[in-house]
DNA sequence: GCGTGATGTAAACGACTGTTCACTTTGTCA
DNA sequence: TGACAAAGTGAACAGTCGTTTACATCACGC
């Protein structure tokens, strides 16, 4: 299904992926974007599009794919990169701001498509999502004091992170572009939000 | 400019409203509907559609004034009636629950056009969530402990508070209707990550 | 070099879109 | 009762939409 070979097409294909992304990077949804104007800014005629996709639900496919990739790249490397003992949470949202800055497009359709008008897309953004909270979960069961704890109130506060720095995303990609001030504001709450989170941890009891 | 006097035509402008919501509930974003389904939808002519609004956009609006209202109105009852000393979070937590899904219609209508496609609306939800992101923090101002602490600081726990709060609406909105057991589950969940987030409070330091 | 499959083109279709204008119906108030 | 404004109608417009079908071009492996 995913096999293709390289060659001409490959980059119109990619064209097509990124002319959506800038069309819902700069206000649409999914679900109103037009397959015409589409493969008018990529500069090719319409029937062409079906070279590269079935239908424009396949092309959002490929992009909750593509974009949902970049996520798990990036929680690779943050698990690969060795943890600076002091200021974690600082030094990590930090990267992450940076991250969500360095990929805007796919962050934008993420954020936009989550809730977005076409079932299809939603569900998998929704899937792909609960994997990230899933594996955020087992991450923090490694940590000195949280590797007592359930997997279900593993699994809420992994929550209530992801819930965190979802609405960071949102106002990062709100934010102006290059705005260090802003930044930093976006920086410092989130760093103090999941600080207080960390906090109440020892005192927690299952109940 | 909200001056509307009643009559037979304020009947069947709810109605369009209404017939915009139920399309946004079955899935479609806003700037997918089509005025001319709505009006269908309806049982009107296109063109009668312009005696009730200016504009799409001008119904859209319409629709965020009166989706914010209902949430105001759930906070200034949430606010005057008698707060239950033990389970104070579980309590409200359900009470949310309920009127979440007793608007349905509005709070999906919220949860889509948050980040949708059309940027007038998003302004307006956003603005109406940071105003009650506020509020709350007020409110929260106001509690023994609470009381010494910083706007900023109780802004940021407001903040956390309604993205939790926010990531359970999403969930209510997306479980089977009339499942007490989902409904369980969510109230669960929410309630242990609200209970997470006040424990840490006593140990919080500004810095 | 030739053929073959991938990629792109051109024309055309029927359906649907928002909006205009002039007109008719309806309800209300003087 | 009759006038007047609000609400609804009907026809028509210029566009845009997705999709089909048949044809042209390109690149690459034999």
């Amino acid at each position: 299904m995913t096999a293709r070979r390289a060659g001409r097409g490959e980059t119109t294909r990619k064209a097509l992926m990124d002319a959506a992304l800038r069309q819902i990077a700069r206000g649409r949804s999914f679900d109103a974007l037009s397959l015409r104007k589409l493969t008018q800014s990529v500069g090719i005629v319409p029937t062409a599009f079906y070279r590269h996709f079935e239908s424009m639900e396949a092309l959002g496919l490929a992009l909750v794919d593509e974009s949902l990739r970049t996520l798990r790249r990036m929680m690779r490397e943050a698990r690969e990169q060795p943890v600076p003992h002091e200021q974690v949470i600082r030094s990590s949202v930090s990267t992450y701001v940076r991250y969500v800055q360095a990929n805007r497009l796919h962050f934008h359709f993420i954020m936009r498509e989550r809730f977005g008008g076409v079932a299809t897309l939603r569900h998998g953004i929704h899937n792909g999502i609960q994997l990230f909270v899933s594996e955020l979960a087992t991450d923090l069961g490694r940590f000195p004091v949280l590797d007592r704890w359930s997997a279900p109130d593993l699994r809420m506060i992994a929550g209530l992170i992801v819930a965190a720095v979802t609405e960071a995303t949102d106002l990062i990609l709100n934010a102006p572009e290059d705005d260090p001030d802003a930044d930093a504001e976006i920086i410092n709450t989130t760093t103090r939000q999941l600080r207080l989170i960390l906090l109440a941890v020892p005192q927690w009891r299952s109940q």
